[in-house]
DNA sequence: CGTCCGATACACT
DNA sequence: GTGTATCGGACGC
């Protein structure tokens, strides 16, 4: 069964609640990649100092959009990172796909991630997740509810035994709200790592 | 298991 | 010019 755009379009953690343990259907040229999603995190857009719409620029456009969008950014020079769109038109809040479990499609997601050990591994973390789904950055701003679109949203078959949220990885603003979701004991989800500290020592 | 650190290029100031 | 919503290899326990 598909999500539904209205589904998505409710606050940011809410949404991010409705995610986990959904599924996402990647075609590419033929191939099936299927990814049940365990862990999500939600960014609350100009009230949120760790989301990219906390400033409207070029790049966050598309977040201040309605649901149901892919937003798709580049960081350290290397990885993409994929969220979907979420709220009230205007809300530019979002949710960051942090990891998931590839329920199908092992051969297309090992291609795409060639230097993963285990199942497990291949779509734990952002980066990794976005590259076995085959998401680029070309792909920031389409609608996931068009019906040629290259992601499909599903609801889960399985809903995640259990849930728990803290604080969000790597960032430094905002680092107490409890906006990361997991599912408790997956394998995919990803090691906590805590933002850089605004405090830095310099050299003397 | 954990912590440390370099790679790398883009968005934004 | 500065900082980054990361990853994976090196190392220590």
């Amino acid at each position: 069964m598909r999500l539904t755009r209205s589904q998505l379009a409710v606050p940011a953690a809410d949404a991010a609640r409705v995610l986990l343990g959904a599924r996402v259907v990647s075609t590419i040229g033929g191939e099936r990649v299927v990814v049940r999603l365990t862990e999500v995190e939600a960014y609350a857009g100009p009230l949120d100092p760790a989301s990219h719409a906390y400033r409207r620029t070029v790049r966050s456009e598309i977040m201040y959009g309605p649901a149901g969008h892919l937003y798709v950014y580049f960081v350290y020079g290397m990885h993409w990172c994929a969220n979907i769109v979420t709220g009230p038109d205007g809300t530019a809040s979002a949710v960051l796909l942090r990891g998931g479990e590839v329920i199908r499609g092992l051969a297309p997601a090992r291609e795409r991630r060639p230097t993963a050990r285990r199942d497990a591994d291949l779509a734990r973390g952002p980066a990794g997740l976005a590259a076995v789904l085959g998401v680029r950055g070309t792909d920031s701003g389409t609608d996931l509810f068009d019906p040629d679109t290259m992601l499909e949203l599903r609801a889960g078959t399985r809903p995640p035994v259990s849930v728990a949220h803290g604080p969000r990885v790597g960032v430094s603003a905002a680092a107490d709200k409890p906006w990361r979701f997991v599912e408790v004991g997956n394998p995919t989800v990803s090691a906590y790592r805590r933002g850089t500290r605004a405090t830095r020592s310099r050299p003397s």
